[in-house]
DNA sequence: TTATTATATACGCTATACCGTATCAATCCA
DNA sequence: TGGATTGATACGGTATAGCGTATATAATAA
């Protein structure tokens, strides 16, 4: 099965976001060295870990490439429905 | 482990879009209906599908949520490097 | 505290998403 | 073959992302 610990599941840009400050910063990144290896600003990065609705799905992908990671889409799970709803 | 055959790897929006379209299709619904439950309009429903690189994360998160389905993040693996590369 | 680093925010700019509406093109069946 | 459904594309409009640059605030270390 899928790893609960590495595996962050994300329904909202806000979860992406908080997902993608934590992979960043478990790899000692800051934002502008994220911003280099990915050719967007540091500003840009800012808003993506802040979960604004209206960025793009290429700043998205860019982040998650330069972290190394990637993204599933599958069905909501019921496990996951309660984990999600821990978080409020 | 993860299902291979609901589990959907994407790393670009193009990815993202045919893993959408595979499961709107799977629930019998057109683009249009889609459209309706999202309150999106078709036009963009396809540029979604299209994998159109500034699509916003809202418009993928209402689409996700329309279709009952979530998105992970996690690391890269070996095997879904493999998997991802034998589509090309 | 003070210096340093990290993140958030601002301004003017260009590019483009998404809107409503409409049409075109392709696919599907009867 | 021809009508219906589906998906792609168009137009003018408004809203906003991301840009370079700069600064302000927040968090950390000395």
């Amino acid at each position: 099965m899928s790893d609960p610990i590495r595996d962050q599941i994300a329904r909202t840009p806000k979860q992406v976001g908080d997902a993608l400050r934590r992979r960043r910063h478990a790899q000692g990144l800051n934002q502008r060295a994220l911003g280099e290896k990915t050719g967007l600003r540091q500003a840009t990065i800012s808003a993506l870990e802040a979960g604004e609705p209206g960025t793009r799905l290429q700043t998205l992908f860019d982040a998650i490439a330069a972290l190394g990671l990637e993204i599933v889409i599958r069905e909501r799970t019921r496990a996951s429905n309660e984990k999600i709803e821990d978080l409020y």
